[in-house]
DNA sequence: GAGCACTGC
């Protein structure tokens, strides 16, 4: 491939029309933590907050929204990143006066967004936090009976709807990002507006001057796009605008489409490492295979550059790569060096990296999507797919942190036009079993629920069959006793089935174990592609031969044993020889606390233990996971008893090529073929067994 | 013989 670091330049940019350019979102909100233990901070820091907060662009505007905020009781508030709404709208809602009857909520899709924008707010405040400012996220609270602004994460205010239909402890209700349409934004929203109705209509009964009843109101905060969306679904509400503050980013698109984005990108890379400045060069790639072909072509020009030249200094990122290895852009980049960053989505909202001055954008990412089948159950798909309209300018919004950017995009300006406005909501691509079933409990049904979209019907079929399989529902659709019991489970409904067969065979003990592995946000097994021999070397370590359930549970146990007698430097050190994620562990048996404890809520016994037996444990996860199983062809590959499709075993499991007779496995995912992965060996009897389970109802 | 990113209870 001929290429000279000085020689033409292939991509041929245009300028685009809209010189300044605005981000939407904000990833990490709330700035920098604030120290927040103490009961009140400095007076001069206190003074610099406060001069902080009244030069915000919403700060202008504080009465006025204060009165819309009166006038109605629904209100969309569209803010660009920087305006400080989620800060200030719940203060100036508290110092009006306008919440007397309850708290305010603040709901965030984060964790991390939660508490740390409650501990920002209670230092503007001046109060220590738990005290007037709270949140609440799971695992971590604090608030107490004064506390007046609760920021909480959405799924708590949904589980909250599970014990309190009304929501009666809160007298406003802010919906914080909005636009990002996690399925359990969806869910609340879709709440709050029947639960407004019922709420505000018993006070127009009682006329007005009286005040003992508890009307609710509601502010929906998004991102500018498609925002109208919400006015439509809430009638009668207002729809108000904050501007935003960022840098001006220049953004350039490609003068035609690029079919090779790698080598467009390493050729838009020199272009920059050539002609402009100094600044690094954030570039956004679709996966970890082209980021390390990438790398790879990179270098090699690299090493050809002049020595007069900036030398460049290549960083990738990607989840799956060790935590050390993508903490390397957060070290300064050494004199005369031009970090050049080549990341997945992971840099689009969840890191920001420093010293970002140039995106590069590709316009292409991985998705992960769910296809419901009619058989019940069905698979995830992980394909490469063009990004939205908003992701692109989250994109290029990354060039514009620190001072003015350019974001060069491997697309044409048409192509942006034609790119979708943003993501699909979660609710159209995502498993319904678990919020189907979390409905069920409070009388609600996700089919008669007025959402703002609708799944559509296969998908909710789907879950329908798949709950009935587990004996959630019977036949007429209606929640069973078991059904309740596997919703109070903070689990897929799959698992909190395993749990619940692990009493009858008597190792809840070492179910939990899994099932809270299973569940964790990390992953267990951390990937090197550049020491393959040292990881499979430790893996051999953890090896079952009954599959990748019980090689957890080896994991698990050898990691307690090291728990209870090494200091915690060593177990950390311990982790990263047998390349495990200690994250993983350790949020595990936060999650298996919380199991234990509606285990001993619903008379489980969590401590009955099988010991060294395998079937128990096989057999109880073989109840969750009664519609993933598949039966060995001739050919070697396998096919589903309950569905049609032949699918494979992934080759990241122990029970790979080992040409088992009969498997369960946790999920499916279509990439190149349909793989199964998290798979077990299970006798063909066991079959026949839950098969006449299901026979009996 | 293969691994987008999250997030929540």
């Amino acid at each position: 491939m001929p290429m000279r670091a000085n020689g033409p330049l292939p991509n041929g940019y245009h300028n685009s029309s809209s010189p300044a350019f605005n981000s939407t979102k904000t990833p990490k909100k709330g700035g920098p933590p604030l120290p927040t233990s103490s009961s009140s901070i400095s007076s001069s820091k206190h003074a610099l907050l406060q001069e902080q907060r009244s030069e915000l662009p919403i700060a202008k505007g504080k009465d006025a929204l204060i009165h819309e905020f009166r006038e109605h009781d629904v209100t969309v508030l569209l803010g660009e990143t920087g305006s400080g709404k989620t800060t200030q709208v719940p203060q100036y809602l508290l110092e009006s006066g306008l919440a007397r009857n309850g708290m305010i909520a603040v709901t965030q899709p984060r964790k991390v967004a939660a508490t740390s924008l409650a501990g920002r707010v209670a230092a503007e405040q001046n109060v220590a936090l738990g005290s007037s400012v709270g949140y609440s996220v799971r695992f971590d609270e604090r608030f107490s009976s004064q506390t007046r602004i609760k920021y909480m994460t959405d799924g708590m205010i949904v589980r909250e709807l599970m014990s309190d239909p009304s929501l009666s402890k809160y007298s406003i209700i802010i919906v914080d990002e909005a636009h990002e349409r996690s399925l359990r934004t969806d869910i609340l929203i879709a709440n709050l507006k029947t639960i407004q109705q019922r709420r505000n209509k018993s006070q127009d009964a009682k006329g007005k001057g009286k005040d003992t009843s508890n009307p609710l109101k509601i502010i929906i905060m998004s991102a500018t796009l498609d925002a109208e969306k919400f006015g439509r679904f809430f009638t009668g509400s207002k729809i108000l605008y904050v501007q935003g503050r960022q840098h001006p980013v220049k953004i350039y698109h490609s003068s035609q489409g690029q079919v090779d984005y790698v080598d467009s990108a390493m050729r838009t890379f020199f272009q920059i490492h050539t002609d402009y400045p100094p600044g690094d060069v954030l570039i956004f790639l679709p996966g970890q295979e082209d980021i390390e072909s990438l790398e790879k072509t990179i270098q090699i020009y690299a090493n050809q550059l002049p020595h007069d030249r900036m030398s460049v200094l290549i960083c990738p990122m990607y989840a799956a790569q060790a935590a050390g290895q993508n903490s390397k852009v957060f070290l300064a980049t050494p004199p005369n060096t031009r970090k050049c960053i080549l990341a997945t989505n992971i840099a689009e909202t969840s890191i920001t990296i420093p010293g970002v001055k140039y995106v590069i954008d590709t316009g292409k990412c991985k998705e992960k999507r769910y296809l419901a089948r009619n058989t019940g159950g069905g698979f995830d798909t992980l394909l490469t797919r063009d990004i939205t309209q908003s992701s692109a300018m989250q994109r290029a919004g990354r060039a514009g942190r620190e001072g003015a950017g350019h974001c060069f995009r491997l697309y044409t300006e048409d192509a942006f036009k034609a790119m979708p406005l943003s993501a699909e909501p979660e609710i159209m691509r995502c498993s319904l079993s678990s919020s189907l079933l979390q409905l069920k409990c409070i009388g609600q049904d996700l089919e008669t629920l007025e959402l703002m979209d609708q799944p559509a019907e296969e998908s909710m079929k789907s879950s329908l069959i798949v709950l009935y399989l587990l004996g959630a529902l019977n036949l007429q659709k209606e929640i069973t006793a078991l059904g309740r019991q596997m919703a109070a489970f903070p689990l897929e409904p799959i698992y909190a089935r395993a749990i619940i067969a692990s009493k009858e065979y008597g190792c809840t003990q070492e179910v939990l174990d899994i099932v809270s592995i299973l569940s964790a946000s990390s992953k267990l097994f951390i990937e090197s592609s550049e020491q393959r021999e040292a990881v499979s070397e430790a893996r051999k370590k953890f090896r079952h031969v009954c599959g990748d359930h019980l090689t957890i549970l080896n994991v698990v146990k050898a990691y307690q044993e090291i728990a209870y007698s090494e200091a915690k430097g060593s177990r950390k050190e311990w982790c990263r020889r047998h390349f495990l994620n200690e994250r993983a562990l350790l949020e595990a048996s936060d999650i298996r606390d919380q199991l234990r404890q509606t285990c001993q809520r619903l008379g489980i016994d969590h401590s009955v233990s099988c010991g060294d037996k395998d079937d128990p444990v096989t057999f109880s996860l073989g109840h969750g996971l009664v519609m993933n199983i598949a039966l060995l062809q001739p050919d070697g590959t396998y096919k589903q008893t309950i569905g049609q499709s032949i699918v494979k075993i992934h080759p990241s499991s122990v029970l790979c090529d080992k040409k088992i007779p009969a498997i369960i496995y946790d999920e499916l995912v279509y990439t190149n073929q349909i793989y199964a992965r998290g798979v077990s060996r299970i006798p063909k009897s066991f079959i026949v067994t839950l098969g006449a389970l299901k026979q009996q109802r």
